[in-house]
DNA sequence: CGTAATTAGATTGTGCGCAATCGAATTGCG
DNA sequence: CGCAATTCGATTGCGCACAATCTAATTACG
């Protein structure tokens, strides 16, 4: 460790105050990558909901539908690994997508640890309307479709060192 | 609204599949930059669990703690303001502070509405600590200190333009 | 084959985030 | 000045996210 030069990394560390050109850097908490990332999270949870309102559906139920969409039938555990959530999660939301008739939720014959997620009518014909939310969403966020890919990359990568520095 | 091109927006549209150079694209939710953001997010909370622990804080109470350290004294509102928070997410959280004697919650004589945030001594001497955290978290993140910036600058920008969609 | 180890999903418990609501205090306006 | 409107923080209610735990089912291994 000691003998390894200590980056200074700044996604963490507050910047110093002092301009380093014309527009001075922001400091504390506002040079945190971790911050803008949480702030931009919540923001986009705020534009989601009332877009999803009218769907009946909260953002995380929004993203399993989407998931559903893509692979019908997955297993909670595929959910979960999709997703990045665990059952803790996955199963009191499932029961309420469930109640609400989009989704159902039936033991997995070959293997019955498993629960196999399936739409039903209700849950297919919801799709139609995502789209307008996905339009939206698109529109909200002011971004071109090369910059949105830029930052998705970027996001991605992050969040799989991340990952790796936590093993 | 029909005289505006609709402009084709990938940051919640799933890109298609089809490859256009030798890497293919990612297609449906991994194309949505919402997600990416969702997964960052949670990759962060997580890589500062760990680090968080010996000082007994949840990340949230972090950010409150940063705050402070920042700004002694806030009020409430000014919490929420710095943070993105409401009261219903502040108060239980302050309250929860209070008791592990980081902070203490005094009504602002000048107006009682009003109710000011003060470090503790021991929530002070916890800013020392912070350091190692801020320092570790900078090294998980494994990225530059102008690739932090950059991406900062731009998710920045991506919730304003966000918060304003919303108005 | 039998049993230990692992997996899958549900549950319990805790903290977080937000909408709605409330009571108290302050501000704005006629 | 009196009262309506607004502000502030606390509370209630609900859904989310995760750690820990549990039961049942499956896999691995001697």
């Amino acid at each position: 460790m000691k003998s390894a030069p200590q980056q200074e990394n700044p996604s963490a560390l507050p910047a110093s105050s002092s301009p380093a050109a014309s527009q001075p850097l922001p400091a504390g908490l506002d040079a945190m990558l971790c911050f803008a990332i949480y702030g931009a999270a919540h923001a986009f949870t705020r534009t989601y909901k009332p877009l999803l309102e009218p769907l009946g559906l909260t953002y995380p139920q929004y993203l399993v539908m989407l998931t559903l969409w893509e692979d019908d039938a997955s297993t909670v555990k595929q959910l979960g690994d999709r997703l990045g959530l665990d059952s803790g999660t996955l199963s009191p939301l499932l029961k309420r997508l469930e109640l609400s008739g989009l989704v159902t939720r039936k033991r997995n014959r070959q293997d019955e640890r498993q629960v196999n997620v399936h739409l039903t009518d209700a849950g297919l014909a919801m799709k139609q309307q995502a789209v307008g939310v996905m339009s939206a969403i698109g529109q909200a966020t002011g971004c071109t479709r090369d910059e949105a890919n830029a930052m998705l990359e970027e996001l991605v990568a992050l969040k799989e060192r991340l990952l790796k520095a936590g093993e």
